[in-house]
Formats: C-alpha cells, sequence, structure tokens
DNA sequence: ATTTCGTGTGAACGATTGTTCAATCGTTTA
DNA sequence: TAAACGATTGAACAATCGTTCACACGAAAT
C-alpha cells in the first residue's frame, strides 16, 4: 500500500524524498552558495571578473571599460570584496584590485562550456 | 608621455586597458552567462537542483522537500527548463523532473570549494 | 461524462537589486 | 595649507525578482 493520497499532505513517492531530505539537509551553507551565484549574476560584476581576470585593474580603468560610473564600479567591488572574490593592493591614491581566488575563473570557464550545449 | 591626466575622460594605463578591452569583447554571451548564474543564485532554485542531482523528482514532491507551494516550484522549474538546467519526462499526470546536464553538478562542486577558504 | 488530481500559467504584490547623485574620506601635489 | 584626485559611501529611485493567489489544462479514475 503505498501513500499515494492527495498532494497537499502526502507524497508521490516517500522513499526519494526521504533520501533525499537527509542529503539535502546534510548540505548546510546552501544560502552562502547563493550568494556566489548570485554575485556571478549581474553583467557588471561579471565583466568585471572577467577583466580581473586578465589584469590587475584600478577603479578608474574599470569604470572606462566597462562604461559605468566610477560609483557603480566601486559599489560592486564592495560586494565582490565582501564575498572574497577579489582582493585589494593600495598604491598611494590608486586602488587596484584582482582575483582573490582561481576558482572563480573555474567557475566561469565550467558555465561557458555549458552554454556550448 | 603617459595619459595620466584626468579619470573623467582618460585612464591611468591605457595599454592595460586596451589590452583587456580586446579580450571582452571578444567573449561575447555575456548575458546568457550571467543568466545561468542568476538561475543558481536562489536559495529555491539550488535546493531544486541539488535535490535532482540526487533523484529524479515529481513538482509535488519537491514541494514537500523544500516546503514552498507546488505553483513556487513550477514556476522555477520553468525558468531552469528554459536555460536548459532540467528536463522533463512525463508519465501520465506526473511530471518527473531531472538535471539535464552534467557541468551544473561541475559549477556547485567547484563553489563549494571555494567556500572552504 | 463528471470528478479528481498533478501540473502550468497570468496578474499582482512585497522585497530585493543596481544605478545615480551628492557628499565625504584619504592621499598626493602645488 | 589648500587644492586636486581617486575612491568610498548613504540615500533614493526605477527596475527586476520570487512568491502567492486564483484559475485553467490534461490525464486518469469513478
Amino acid at each position: 500500500m503505498n501513500e499515494i493520497t492527495t498532494c497537499e499532505v502526502f507524497l508521490v513517492d516517500e522513499d526519494k524524498v526521504k533520501s533525499v531530505e537527509k542529503t539535502l539537509s546534510g548540505n548546510t551553507h546552501i544560502f552562502q552558495l547563493t550568494e556566489i551565484f548570485k554575485l556571478l549574476g549581474d553583467p557588471t560584476r561579471l565583466k568585471i571578473l572577467l577583466a580581473l581576470k586578465e589584469e590587475e585593474l584600478c577603479v578608474c580603468d574599470l569604470a572606462v571599460l566597462l562604461g559605468v560610473s566610477r560609483s557603480a564600479v566601486s559599489h560592486q567591488l564592495r560586494l565582490l570584496k565582501a564575498t572574497r572574490l577579489v582582493k585589494l593592493r593600495r598604491e598611494g591614491k590608486i586602488a587596484y584590485y584582482s582575483l582573490d581566488d582561481t576558482h572563480i575563473s573555474e567557475l566561469i570557464e565550467v558555465a561557458m562550456e555549458h552554454m556550448k550545449h
């Protein structure tokens, strides 16, 4: 006697759900994971990361490169820095940014592979 | 004579910018890339993908598993299907969903590695 | 044929997001 | 010291997003 009553309260396949429920609950940090992906999900930020993948750059040059205001770049870099996707090196007035982690390049490349079917 | 005049019009390091500009403009599909990451950047959708990574599941069971309404799950699955992250197999009334691509699992695992410093 | 049930969809609402604008901070130069 | 400049920040606004609600669709069962 399988529990196929109503979807409101019970389930279609209880065994499968229980099994997955176990591995899902064991997987903490789901929220932190989404924070990383959310950061990669914006064109301005992704362009920043793609640019920093090539060269260490300052806020001013990034702004010119992307065609957006320095303020906008600074705001986004702040977010990227908070999640340690980029790091900062100060030299006088100028702040030079670069990638903080090799995983980021890897993430972008895997996603690119997906796009090519 | 290097062009270090004002950031309003010119640049700090013109050579670096020109170099990066070249690779950035060669990289089309940036918008499509962000669409993939955007989809992974929501807790409900990421949980759906993590669940489907384990088992093929129907809308109803996913809803129970995640503790959200079936409508919400259906809406998200629609987005995931449009970008070909999940695929669909119909069996009578029931629609069984599963991952459409191995790259997705890979993306999630790389991001997990990043979290662990 | 009518009812049941799993799923799909459109409108609408609140919440979140990214940019702009204006002002400020810290460092360097005149 | 004062002015200039790159960078940072907070408030505010429009735009986007995710859920809820109500309803419609299609297949299966009675």
